[in-house]
DNA sequence: TCACACCATGCGTGAAGCGCATCGCTCACC
DNA sequence: GGTGAGCGATGCGCTTCACGCATGGTGTGA
């Protein structure tokens, strides 16, 4: 029996509805069903009526659920005592992305820092719905993720706030030509696309990047000859010279700057988003609410 | 987190011994360490300190032990309850294996029938050590299976009561040939082994079997060219004259009678072995006490 | 010093959890 | 009454991870 289950189920029971219960445990929906099921399995019995809408607990279902939520917030609580009993040592945990582990965490670390001196963070990377999860249930103290209309970052508002801790833009580069044109120059034709160096399809940066090709004003025309789930090694193979690719001005300024890569596109188009630092509302340590203070 | 861990820490919390604990809750040392491992990843702390002898818990681990007992307490109530619930009916729950579920099960069912009127009962099938988890958490009122000292049937003598049903032997048999005389006679030689029909390693037939083969007072000389899980597979496969196999007697009493199968050896080997009921002592209903009763 | 008890780790295998695509059912609205 | 939308269940292929076995490493007692 995964304790997950029964989190599902205590949601479950709370929305009465599979598929928005399912959203918020991150899953999809049908295996949020087979979720309940196992558990319905488990337990030895049918726990919801799903004949009526909006759905009823049986009395199996009502019997469950009071030992859920006991069972539960017992287990939540004792972690939360294990770590403060681990976190004498005040450290914080931080849940984000690779890429902005790479650009946007030493920015923030630095302000950190500087006004609060020694501050030990651990970070965690991972995708955008692991963190959800990690915050969710007390194994990170902060979350800083790209924010985008397009993500849907199904935090519930009630129980999570977030900031925007600063904003960047996606721009297409290339490495140049000797006489400093790119060498991959949007937006390419049908006959002769232009090579592409793409982001895997679960990074937010992917998702955001679709978004504005769908939205493009003039059309383009790509052929994506490597996709990988790290922007750094799109970077390094647009350095190299293999095709255009869309990354975080923060990450290329440099060598835009020392013209070791060029813009791929005459008009650039503007994929703004921003990166926003996530926290449970609820009052943690008086630790935390410093950093957090410091990072406003 | 697997609920299956906190039970493995409460149980490790009160052995002290990692070794002990794993057969208590029937898994390998290995597998053991590595659930506790995972615990402890979970919780975010070492739980137990490994240094010393006996080892001893951590402070984090004393608060996980608490909130283990109430989960695993309220979880337990909860099912137990929905158990009564659903019980209504008077449903009973056996767990056995498929050959005693053919050949045992129907004889004891028919005595109880008749002493106790209608019983409805749940059949549950598969492996001795899943039969022991079940009848340990309430997911059976019963277990029937082989006894043999060979097996080692981990059930704590404290909370646990086995009554012995019946008891009877594995004979080896095979198809006859047109004078009667078996068609794979037993020992056979060095040269010319004797084709025979074995149960796979899992099953508790196979391990009394391999001990009686062990003390055999004559080496047999067999080329296993079948193996099952399923005895009935076997016996199916014996009727059609592909080898010897070793069956108990209840299953081949007819076809011996009728000249089907005759025995391949000339002195028959005494392959004893008992059929055991099993129990909670603890006090469930009413109708299983009934129940117990008319089985002994 | 050796032997044993005990927990950790590497490895190959098989089961289970997962997302995607799709189905069947119910209910509301035209 | 037909039609479409919402909702939960199911089939499928893939990947992950939990498992047992074999072995390693460490501390304790003879």
């Amino acid at each position: 029996m995964d304790h997950k289950w029964l989190e599902d189920f205590l949601v479950l029971a709370r929305e009465r509805n599979f598929s928005k219960a399912a959203a918020m445990r991150h899953v999809t929906q049908p295996q949020f069903s087979r979720r309940i099921r196992s558990l319905e399995l488990w337990s030895g019995a049918e726990l919801i009526n799903r004949a009526g809408v909006p759905l009823v607990l049986t009395p199996a279902g009502e019997t469950l659920l009071a030992a859920a939520r006991v069972s539960t917030h017992a287990l939540g609580e004792a972690r939360e005592r294990i770590r403060r009993l681990q976190g004498g040592s005040e450290w914080t945990t931080l849940f984000t992305g690779r890429t902005l582990s790479r650009t946007v965490v030493p920015v923030w670390l630095g302000r950190l820092r500087q006004s609060l001196g020694d501050v030990q963070l651990r970070i965690m990377t991972g995708s955008i719905h692991d963190g959800a999860i990690a915050l969710e249930q007390g194994g990170a103290d902060f979350l800083l993720s790209f924010a985008h209309p397009r993500l849907a970052l199904s935090l519930d508002e009630q129980q999570f706030e977030g900031i925007t801790l600063g904003h960047d833009e996606l721009i297409a580069v290339s490495a140049p030509l000797p006489d400093g044109q790119p060498r991959h120059a949007l937006p390419g034709t049908p006959e002769r696309p232009v090579n592409a160096l793409g982001f895997a399809p679960q990074l937010a940066l992917a998702q955001i990047l679709q978004d504005a090709h769908t939205r493009a004003a003039q059309p383009l025309h790509l052929r994506v000859i490597t996709e990988s789930d790290f922007a750094e090694s799109l970077h390094e193979q647009a350095l190299q010279g293999a095709g255009v690719a869309w990354l975080p001005r923060a990450l290329v300024a440099e060598d835009l700057k020392a013209g070791r890569l060029v813009l791929a596109a005459r008009q650039p188009e503007q994929i703004y988003f921003e990166v926003r630092l996530y926290r449970p509302r609820q009052l943690r340590s008086l630790h935390l609410e410093k950093i957090w203070a410091a990072s406003l």
